[in-house]
DNA sequence: TAAAAATACTCCATAGGTATTTTAT
DNA sequence: ATAAAATACCTATGGAGTATTTTTA
């Protein structure tokens, strides 16, 4: 059986008249006959009572109907589907994120994405580190990634999308907590909590921002993540330098200073350079541009045009 | 698009390799790379991407390939019931009945068409009288019925499968409930509760029966069906003459008597001549052959080979 | 360099056209 | 008598074959 034969079926069906049929086909009205005839021959039964004057459909043909209306409107969906999926409209988009990244820029992301493309999917991958995601990217079982700059490797394309500096995080009575102003100088007799993992890219950035105000930290703890650090800073097991992100996670004993002279760390839109599937090139698209008008309205001054 | 190519695609997509997939579908390679690129080119994306050491999905192929199998299952299942339905393996069977025919032998004709026919769905239409199930089979709106011949009108060919005495129905402390041997004569001056419609068989039977004994009854009440029948019967109403099908329904306050020269009322199958569908016919055999075999027990020895 | 897909071409099966016949109302 | 499906026959598109070339791991 073909769809071509369905079709014409299904036609048949409907006007229960072959030269109507066949016309709204366009096709002539022995084509039609030929290729129903052809079709009952395959299927091995009628699928049509007729006369000259009379044509009516078998049961066989009734539930055939039933059952091509299902197929035909399937293979429609299945094409648009298609479509969908080849233009980035539409299918899966697995987005590997660094752990702070889920709770400051996610949501805003996956609230644009859903709005500028509601066929798309939103598959997280979250508290993946960058050269994780990195490698992911390249074997294309990721699709996008909010990363910490540099990518690691080859054949990564990146964009920095935020610049955030990095903060102080201190139990609630600590004395720096109410201090005025606050240098890294001030940290370097303090224990350290930092990042344990070697790949972290915002211990790289907290040891360097130490180094550049001459001293190494003291390393008191280290912790797996952002809230683990957070929650042994809590405990009262030392003080930590974090993103700026770490404030949205608000841990309950642990309170945010800014540090004048502490660096910044920038996170990343990044993308497989070749064999980019359509769905990460449109999201992207969609989340680059959506970046462009925000930093557009903020250069712009305030109570402008509504 | 069309099944052939999309047959094509789900081997080469199964395989992720144009010779083995070529082979699997005894094609020659080229002829396979062609459909293919023509699907492609129809549908206006790459489905695969290939290099002469490897051969890929895109995304867009991974989700026509998900498609592919629903619509391909569709298509093979929908062929099959085709089939099933021509040979009358399956589909609907619409079987109209007389009012006493529910509760005496549809219970037992259901079952064996279950058990023989797991593939027929059954649907009722009880209470139907004689003359209206004959027009419906002829029009082709009932499929078979279950009716008390003769039947009325051209093209319906029956078969009688149950002969039944009329029985005397009474209120429980009826003087004739404790009479031994009753007999027609004995009813002449009761009051009797009639079936009201004209088209009725039963009524027809009782009415003659009546006839044949001396007398016409005394038409004290109507009732549109036996159970209703039997409802005034228990409220002293009157007597009835019902089928002894009409047991079964076993209203309370109502018992029923056997009369000697009541005479009998005959039980058909009936069912449209020409233009019978497929799974008419099959039911029909089914039912028929029961009936022959339960007519063979019937007649040997008791007690014979298990 | 070798395996595998793409290209080039050839052929014929069949989808679809026109002209005509058959059939049932 | 006539509308409509079936039949007969013809044409040409394109599906599938063989031989060959191109490509990349």
């Amino acid at each position: 059986m073909e769809l071509r034969q369905l079709r014409y079926f299904a036609t048949v069906a409907e006007t229960c008249h072959f030269g109507r049929a066949a016309e709204r086909l366009h096709l002539a009205q022995p084509a039609l006959s030929h290729a129903i005839r052809q079709l009952e021959s395959d299927l091995g039964t009628a699928l049509f009572n007729r006369t000259t004057r009379h044509v009516a459909l078998t049961p066989a043909g009734e539930f055939l109907y039933e059952q091509s209306r299902t197929i035909l409107a399937a293979v429609d969906t299945a094409v648009a589907g298609v479509r969908r999926v080849a233009t980035g409209l539409g299918g899966l988009l697995r987005l590997g994120l660094v752990g702070t990244a889920a709770t400051s820029h996610l949501p805003r992301m996956v609230r644009v994405i859903k709005r500028e493309l509601p066929d798309v999917a939103v598959e997280i991958h979250a508290d993946m580190l960058t050269p994780a995601q990195c490698d992911r990217l390249r074997e294309g079982t990721l699709d996008l990634g909010l990363l910490r700059p540099p990518a690691t490797g080859e054949g990564i394309a990146i964009r920095t999308i935020d610049t955030e500096p990095l903060i102080l995080a201190v139990p609630r009575d600590h004395h720096l907590a109410a201090q005025p102003r606050i240098k890294l100088v001030d940290l370097r007799t303090e224990p350290f909590v930092l990042y344990g993992n070697r790949d972290s890219a915002v211990n790289d950035a907290v040891l360097q921002s130490c180094r550049a105000a001459g001293f190494v930290p003291h390393r008191e703890h280290e912790a797996p993540s952002t809230s683990v650090l957070l929650a042994l800073v809590a405990a009262g097991l030392g003080i930590g330098l974090v993103p700026e992100a770490a404030r949205s996670l608000a841990l309950d004993g642990v309170v945010h200073r800014e540090v004048i002279d502490a660096g910044h760390i920038e996170l990343a839109l990044a993308w497989a350079e070749d064999s980019e599937p359509p769905v990460a090139a449109a999201v992207r698209d969609v989340l680059l541009s959506q970046l462009d008008t925000d930093q557009l309205a903020a250069s712009l001054p305030a109570g402008g045009a509504a």
